[in-house]
DNA sequence: CGTACTTTAAGACGTTCGTCCTATTTTTTA
DNA sequence: TAAAAAATAGGACGAACGTCTTAAAGTACG
């Protein structure tokens, strides 16, 4: 059936969120993503019909990509702080790419944003389904009431720490910071 | 002598600021910018001749705007904690901009450093005369030895509730974080 | 007043973009 | 194996982009 065809859908995907976290959205162009992906241009209008349709392919996939990431961390971690501790690791294990690139998902909001572009509020579930997942760890820790509040500050904590590495090329202040939040979540 | 000509080209960067700011640099293109200046699209070549020359002007600008702004807090505001809570306020007067647009400074950096423009540490330098300005408040308070780190730590602070609050489109939880913060230094 | 210089206006230029069409090849199915 | 369907390749299309040229209008000064 079309699994020849949903092959090359994925490898189209998969080149887009690689070049839509380097080099932004509105920068990467279909022949980018051929390129990448190497596929004829021509072909692009049989998967995707427009742009934004690649785009929502794109979040799509980051979207079970990181809902199998947070199972899969429930599974194999049974403490919560534990569970906390490894969200945190992201930082650390992302260093790299987070010096370069920045957040690839605060940099995509923010991109849509200016663009004023109607899929921001599928972009923002990215954000959505990490918030109710350290929520949920949150709660476990008996913060049931801040536990949302909780959660949003780690969220944006950890995206300032992305920004300030990014902009200054800084892999050292985002280990200093990571250190930090470690110790306020043992603190909690 | 060249001061009909200075006007205009003041009007182009001032117009080239906001829309950087709410559209992106990327995305603003030269008739967005001669429409918004009320010029005509053709008289660009005669004050910039590239649009790298436009960004240039626009961070020299911000960078001046900036550097007036904290100068005149220093010579209004006598206590360095009343300063730092005069920083912060930046968040919640800017509120609806930063609703719409994020940080001026952050998401200006983040797009640089995606385009691999050499531009970027012109455009960090904005950070930088924020992070000086904190660290001297620190140091004020007696924080010698960690000023440097308060002071970075507080720019991702500010940033990461920058992104948060434009991904969601929260306000509400700005002015939250904005009281946090405002804790956290009088804790200090 | 007239000449030189500054500033503005209008638009051409080549390139790249997102989109879309169509012919061809590959794969599936009867 | 032949017909049908799926998938691919190549390129056309108008629009918009950054850049650049040139002619006209405005201004300053000897």
């Amino acid at each position: 059936m079309g699994t020849k065809g949903e092959q090359c859908r994925q490898r189209i995907i998969a080149a887009a969120d690689t070049l839509f976290y380097e080099q932004g959205f509105n920068h990467t162009s279909f022949s980018d993503i051929a390129d990448a992906a190497g596929i004829a241009r021509g072909n692009f209008y049989y998967h995707f019909k427009t742009k934004d349709e690649i785009l929502q392919g794109v979040i799509e996939k980051r979207l079970e990509d990181f809902r199998a990431m947070l199972a899969y961390w429930d599974e194999t971690i049974s403490d919560p702080r534990k569970r906390l501790r490894r969200y945190i690791q992201i930082l650390t294990r992302q260093q790299q790419d987070i010096e370069h690139y920045g957040c690839p998902i605060g940099t995509l909001c923010n991109e849509l944003a200016k663009l004023q572009h109607a899929q921001l509020n599928d972009a923002n579930q990215m954000f959505e389904i990490f918030r109710q997942w350290l929520e949920a760890q949150f709660r476990q820790l008996g913060r049931g009431r801040q536990a949302r509040h909780l959660a949003l500050h780690l969220l944006a904590w950890a995206q300032g720490v992305a920004t300030i590495t990014n902009a200054y090329s800084d892999p050292a202040f985002l280990r200093r910071e990571a250190k930090q939040i470690t110790a306020w979540l043992d603190g909690l």
